[in-house]
RNA sequence: GGUGGGUUACUCAAGUGGCCAACGAGGGCGGACUGUAAAUCCGCCGGCUUACGCCUUCGAUGGUUCGAAUCCAUCACCCACCA
């Protein structure tokens, strides 16, 4: 199986400006390829894993990828997927987010490759010399108003009524200019991108055949999407990041144990390097015995490896173990320990627990599993709460020093998968 | 600039003097079933309280009233039509 066929079995393949010679040039020998990462945040998320991992399957097949960080288009905002005009980052902000997602750009390719190591550059470096007029008359004077008023992003802000400014209409322009600028300098001959940057990657392509007269093309992979149609990577806490300090390798690992039944298969295969018989072997396991999760878990591993590092999955994997275990009878100390970093832990001084001891209500509000009291109670007397493990549903239950595990922790959990560790000192 | 309409809890959206902490839907959180899944069913979703109840909330500020999300005035923002 070729590296495109491959590619489109894993359904990667959203839209291609011309797969018939994309596929005879690939068949030729390396092609140089890149993709765009905006730094809108000081963190990448797990959307942005598919556009790294496909850089790196074109790495793995032999071709040259380029990571090209966003300082330059990040100081505009691009508008593609966006209802509304989004608030300018500082230059500060943008510095800072750069020099972040730079180094998790740096985790996922191989910067040593022999041959064909992959390259990290900033948009910033070629675009921040060029001056106003020059653009204008070097890039501006190549692109039809009426071909960038048809584009989906900005023809869907213009029939909206939060319109678009005359800063983030140009973002096609940038992002179009980047790809010319790679075509010109460092033979780029392809770029990839979300579905969503189709119209980006598009005027990059027309500009660098009118400008140079050579060929380019533009791949794009559909978005993700869950089984309920709603936006993937979101969880009640917020976006699943790749920064561990943001997200735990322990919630992003438990992130992708919980994917839905019906997407397993699909991100198998869009979110890890497996091989196709394996990830078919996994199909067959799941589908004949669900109940294990074997493929589930498989998915969360590998996945958790790429972005975290064996060792993060490893503390990962025995954290899981015990508290999806059941019970925690022959737990010892140190195997208790060392969940207690891969969850959300809290303080507590000793003191509080003498004599009739602390209310639970107020714990769990202590904790951060419970937003208040009130709600605690309620979520005290509906069974959802455990204490070490063993449900709790007396609403008065008061916590004394002779429920501390190991004679200094104690262990939350609310519903069936929502941790917290109280650390006493 | 003129006239009319609007601004309600996480979101949408009822409510037009007391029965309103405020209908309903979505969403969220719990429970049952199961498999840390989906679907389904049940409970809860401003705060404090064991409870009676108390406190804060319906764009902002002031007023009328025994009593206001509901009436009046001023201000801010949004929408529609007219100029």
């Amino acid at each position: 199986m070729t590296l495109l066929e491959d590619l489109q079995w894993r359904g990667l393949l959203a839209d291609c400006t011309d797969l018939a010679a994309l596929t005879k040039r690939v068949a030729e020998g390396p092609v140089t390829l890149y993709c765009g990462f905006d730094p809108t945040g000081d963190s990448l998320h797990v959307g942005h894993l598919m556009g790294q991992l496909t850089l790196r399957r074109f790495q793995l097949a032999g071709h040259r990828p380029i990571a090209v960080a966003g300082g330059a288009t990040g100081m505009i905002g691009d508008p593609s997927g966006k209802s509304a005009e989004r608030n300018l980052l500082t230059p500060e902000q943008l510095a800072h987010n750069v020099a972040a997602i730079t180094g998790q750009l740096n985790q996922l390719l191989d910067f040593h490759a022999a041959g064909n190591p992959a390259r990290l550059m900033n948009n910033a470096d070629w675009t921040a010399p060029v001056s106003y007029l020059d653009f204008l008359r070097e890039v501006g004077k190549y692109f039809s108003l009426n071909v960038m008023l048809a584009k989906d992003s900005v023809k869907n802000r213009m029939e909206g009524e939060a319109g678009i400014s005359y800063t983030e209409f140009s973002y096609q322009l940038l992002q179009a200019y980047d790809f010319f600028h790679l075509r010109q300098t460092v033979q780029c001959e392809l770029q990839i991108g979300g579905s969503d940057q189709w119209g980006n990657i598009t005027a990059g392509t027309d500009f660098i055949r009118k400008k140079l007269g050579t060929s380019a093309w533009g791949w794009t992979f559909p978005l993700i999407t869950k089984a309920d149609g709603t936006k993937f990577g979101k969880t009640e806490g917020g976006a699943v990041w790749l920064d561990p300090k943001k997200t735990s390798p322990y919630r992003f690992y438990q992130f992708f144990v919980n994917t839905e039944d019906g997407k397993v298969s699909e991100y198998l295969r869009k979110f890890t390097f497996l091989d196709r018989p394996r990830i078919e072997e996994l199909e067959a396991v799941h589908a004949a015995n669900p109940g294990p999760r074997e493929a589930h878990k498989a998915l969360a591993r590998e996945v958790t490896r790429l972005v975290h590092g064996q060792a993060a999955l490893d503390a990962t994997l025995k954290a899981s173990e015990i508290l999806f275990g059941g019970s925690l009878d022959g737990v010892t100390e140190d195997i208790f320990k060392d969940i207690v970093g891969e969850i959300p832990t809290k303080g507590l001084e000793r003191s509080r627990l003498v004599g009739p001891g602390l209310a639970l209500t107020d714990l769990l509000v202590h904790s951060g599993l419970c937003p208040s009291k009130g709600q605690a109670r309620k979520d005290l007397e509906g069974g959802g709460i455990y204490l070490n493990n063993v449900r709790t549903a007396e609403a008065t239950r008061a916590v004394t020093a002779g429920d501390l595990l190991f004679g200094k922790y104690l262990l939350l959990r609310k519903g069936k998968r929502t941790y917290a560790v109280i650390n006493t000192v």
